[in-house]
RNA sequence: GGACGGGUAGCUCAGUUGGUUAGAGCAACUGGUUUACACCCAGUAGGUCGUGGGUUCGAGUCCCUCUCCGUCCA
């Protein structure tokens, strides 16, 4: 490439080297003792999923730490890999096979079905990490894992057997949320409340007995769901409740099935709500169940599986979807004349998260996990052994520890991890014993007499395997060969990164699972043994993706953009860079494309850096720092080149600061700010008069540059990769001395802050003094613009002669004259300035000579209004420093500062009031 | 109902332990093909920092009240 093109053109540098460093194994983890390992487990993406912009963020930010830990010099491990998902492959499956073929999975029968899972999923099921690949993911590739792996699945049920064998899983019939549509248990963290509009229905039941004391032959009851009645089992009051306290103890009609049901007192009720009486019926709905059990109610179950309503909920409504069946129950208390009122009522509803149809709150039979250390896993955080950022996160953590509740982790699904348990053919399902190893057979292995024992039919959450992702992928619960040292060295992890919506149930699972299974059983656990289990040290959370106006990115809306579009359009720097630069510390992000291009621009902007480095001068003597700050001619440097190094320097510094304190978000400001805001606009313009030269002066600038942009392109590497690592390669920096191997730029270790001050040499002193001219540099600008002359160059720019900064002017003049765009600088006496238009600048006034052109009354309201403003902050200023409470009262250094401040404001406002005189 | 987060320029957001005259990007407006870059350069304009109190020599920053928005949990 020795040619370098105007504009920069991503596709081909970004292909050429994704290629390039998979081929030469850039990515692939090793042990290395001599270095400090780091560590990234990947949040294994759903295998049917396609790459959205919630990954693009998730693994831009992994790919940022993981590239910075190597440019460190750690030894890093990235671990790609998918998750099975059950519910969601499942159901893309069989809606797959019905669209095609019409066969349902019934049709298939099990072992066919999964087969055809596991075909979908060898064809399509490495798209997403392919497409992780094009966005420069730097993963340990080879090592790609998924949850169904062989080796996976035994530690997916080791740890079942293992916890079971410890008592923390067991089977009970107990309420679980019931999705009608996939037909499967769903845990509570899987349901979404929606708010909904609906009606609550006022009906009357008939007292079996008149009511006493009122005369009342009727009770009035409030519900939502009418339909369930036919299994209500008594009606609740509040035991306190003047109104109907008398009553309890007595009976009340269900209108149908027409059956004597008791009312019973129970402080569940909420007297304020409707009418205070509560129809109870517990085999759908959680709160009636525990009142049920309270008051050993019967459950009459008349919803069945599919969300229609059964047999005993009447010949009439037999086979009757839900929904349907709450209308037609109202019609009927209605012509019974049962049915006071429906009145419009917003409430929230539980909807299954992958079905998205309301929950059926259902009795049935399933497998629990009673969490185990929760104890541990709460000291872990709050002892900072894990530590969330930003730190508040914890809270959230923390909070659902303390209201935990036991996690069903049993799906009825055929696509997952099979429940390792058997059950005696010759016992009965009602007579079974769990403890009794005769009747039920828990273990890793299948039991001996295969043929004597019936499987589970039950899959397992697929957060019950992806729990373990951290230490499975390391060999977990048998490192075999490599892996021991491996386990050894990268378990704990660093860090995780993810979402908030998955602290529940993703995270914290996986801390438990550590905790619990990640060494002996322990009844206990030690800080120490803590520190040894936990699967990550470090949490890094952040936002979702939404669209420009806050909505949630989704298909129906279609305001998801497709990454890989936008990768086409900006490149995938351009988008890494992008996405980060408006991502805000763990808060949502609002995405539009208009706001992304920052990073197509930035990357231009670098590449034409570059390309003006390559036409400035050749490029000699670029492959090590030695090389370059030997190029070094420092009794020649200037204000300037002292600044931009002491910049260079503050710079890395604040960027080790994000990093040290998980702060990704100002990373690309920083960046930007430095590399187009100081190096370009200030030190690559200052220095276009010294190239020319050609000299030693324009040898030096140059050394300078390449100083410059070594340290900007490493430092810029772990966000825009593809980009830095071609410039990294242009400019020679990864020639081997006497080699013609080249080194990539991950494999220079990145210069700190304190090695580059120790290094450059520079003094920091000057900083003020380059400051004063950029802002002199300014006002002279302002003034051409003002009278819309930016591009006449033929103009002198006059100072005055009593300018106490003439030295520093005269030093700089070359660069004041390109920076400010005049032909000529030159003192002038102040009773030589009339008719000139003039400013006020911090190294003195500057003139302009406009030949007669100047606009006087134009003049006159600008610089009233600045003297306005001066006056102002001069009467600040003596304020403050004739308080003597401010004076006693405030640090010396904020004292002086303000008597600097104002002396400095009142010599403005002089030359500007010297200025207006002379205008008249 | 409880918890958490937020309200700063037209928009999106910075703003360290209180300390000089509150910043950036985008958008707007004016001007510009000057030996990198129009994916660019220069300049201009735009803010009583949600409201009301308090602490302090000094508050966007600390405390309290109220208000609005968002999220999570009931």
């Amino acid at each position: 490439m020795t040619e370098i093109a105007k504009a920069y053109d991503p596709k081909e540098i970004e292909a050429y080297w994704a290629q390039k460093w998979i081929e030469g194994g850039s990515f692939d983890a090793s042990v290395d003792p001599d270095k400090e390992p780091y560590s990234i487990m990947i949040p294994p993406p759903n295998v049917t999923g396609m790459l959205h912009m919630g990954h693009v963020l998730d693994n831009t930010l992994q790919d940022i730490l993981v590239r910075r830990a190597r440019l460190e010099g750690k030894s890093v491990l990235w671990q790609p890999g998918t998750d099975h998902a059950g519910i969601a492959t499942q159901t893309k499956v069989e809606k797959q096979l019905k669209a095609s073929s019409g066969v349902t999975k019934y049709d298939l029968g099990r072992d066919a079905f999964i087969q055809e899972v596991w075909n979908f999923r060898n064809k399509s099921g490495g798209i997403i990490l392919n497409q992780l690949e094009k966005l420069g993911a730097s993963c340990d590739w080879k090592r790609t894992r998924f949850t169904l792996d062989e080796d996976y699945s035994k530690a997916v049920i080791k740890a079942f057997v293992t916890l079971y064998k410890r008592g923390y899983i067991y089977r009970g019939k107990r309420m679980v949320n019931w999705c009608p549509a996939t037909q499967t248990a769903i845990s509570d963290e899987e349901v979404i409340m929606k708010p909904q509009k609906g009606l609550l229905y006022k009906m009357r039941y008939e007292l079996v007995e008149k009511d006493q004391q009122t005369g009342n032959s009727h009770l009035e009851i409030s519900t939502t769901r009418p339909e369930t009645l036919m299994g209500d089992t008594a009606v609740a009051v509040h035991p306190e409740d003047e109104r109907y306290k008398h009553l309890i103890g007595q009976y009340i009609w269900r209108p149908f099935p027409k059956s004597k049901i008791p009312i019973i007192g129970d402080s569940y009720v909420d007297r304020e709500f409707g009418t205070g009486c509560l129809k109870v019926t517990p085999a759908h709905d959680k709160n009636d169940f525990e009142i049920g059990q309270r008051h050993a109610l019967e459950i009459i179950e008349v919803i069945d599986a599919k969300g229609n309503l059964n047999a005993a909920a009447g010949p009439q409504f037999y086979k009757m979807e839900r929904f349907k069946a709450r209308k037609v129950v109202s019609d009927n208390l209605e012509k019974l004349g049962l049915l006071i009122e429906k009145e419009n009522y917003e409430n929230v509803v539980g909807f299954s998260e992958r079905g998205d149809v309301p929950i059926e709150p259902r009795l049935s039979e399933q497998w629990f996990l009673r969490y185990p250390k929760v104890e541990e896993a709460k000291r872990a955080v709050e002892k900072g052994m894990i530590r969330f950022h930003p730190d508040r996160w914890k809270k959230t953590y923390l909070h659902w520890l303390n209201g935990i509740q036991d996690w069903c982790i049993s799906r009825q699904l055929w696509w997952g991890h099979r429940i390792p348990v058997w059950y005696n053919k010759l016992i009965s399902k009602d007579d079974l014993d769990y403890s009794n190893e005769a009747h039920v057979y828990v273990g890793i292995e299948p039991p001996s007499e295969i043929e004597m024992w019936e499987q589970d039919s039950d899959v397992l959450d697929t957060w019950a395997s992806s729990y373990l992702w951290p230490m499975a992928n390391l060999g977990w619960p048998n490192p075999v060969g490599k892996q021991n040292k491996e386990i050894e060295y990268w378990y704990p992890t660093t860090t995780l990164v993810t979402g908030f919506d998955i602290i529940f149930f993703w995270v914290a699972r996986m801390i438990i699972a550590g905790l619990e299974l990640f060494g002996e059983e322990k009844e206990s656990l030690s800080d120490d043994e803590i520190r040894k289990r936990i699967p990550f040290r470090n949490v890094y959370i952040h936002g979702l993706i939404r669209d420009e106006k806050g909505r949630k990115m989704s298909k129906s809306l279609g305001n998801s953009p497709d990454p890989l579009e936008l990768v086409e359009k900006f490149g995938a720097d351009g988008l890494r860079f992008g996405i980060c630069d408006i991502a805000p510390t763990g808060s949502d992000i609002l995405f539009s494309e208009e706001r992304i291009q920052i990073g197509r621009n930035f990357c231009n902007k670098l590449w034409n850096a570059v390309r003006f480095r390559k036409m400035s001068g050749s490029m000699v003597d670029n492959q090590s720092i030695e090389s370059i700050t030997n190029r070094f001619k420092r009794n020649m440097w200037d204000d300037y080149d002292h600044w931009i190094l002491s910049q260079l320097t503050e710079f890395t510094s604040s960027v080790e600061e994000c990093f040290k304190n998980f702060d990704l978000a100002p990373l690309t400001h920083i960046i930007y700010k430095f590399f187009w805001g100081d190096f370009c606009d200030w030190y690559v313009e200052a220095s276009k008069g010294k190239i020319n030269t050609k000299g030693d002066l324009a040898k030096n600038c140059l050394a300078i540059q390449d100083i410059v942009l070594r340290q900007v392109l490493q430092i810029a590497h772990p966000i825009i990769p593809h980009i830095t690592e071609a410039l990294w390669e242009e400019l020679g920096y990864g020639n081997e001395e006497g080699s013609k191997k080249r080194l990539l730029i991950e494999q220079s270790k990145i210069l700190t802050a304190d090695e580059l001050k120790v290094l450059l040499k520079y003094s920091g002193d000057l900083v003020e003094s380059v400051q004063n001219m950029q802002s002199l540099i300014q006002e002279a600008r302002a003034l051409k613009a003002q009278y819309k002359i930016a591009n006449k160059k033929d103009l002198t720019l006059y100072f005055d002669k009593e300018s106490k900064a003439e030295k520093t002017i005269l030093e700089h003049k070359d660069s004041i004259k390109i920076l400010a765009g005049f032909a000529d600088l030159s003192f002038i006496e102040k009773d030589k300035t009339e008719g000139m238009a003039a400013a006020s600048t911090p190294l003195g006034a500057i003139f302009l000579d406009l030949n007669q052109g100047l606009d006087i009354d134009a003049e006159r309201i600008r610089l009233k209004k600045e003297l306005e403003k001066l006056n102002q902050l001069v009467i600040l200023g003596e304020k403050k420093l004739s308080n003597p409470r401010f004076i006693s009262g405030a640090p010396g250094v904020v004292v002086e500062g303000a008597k600097r401040q104002l002396e400095a404001t009142c010599n403005q406002r002089d030359e500007i009031e010297e200025i207006l005189k002379k205008l008249i």
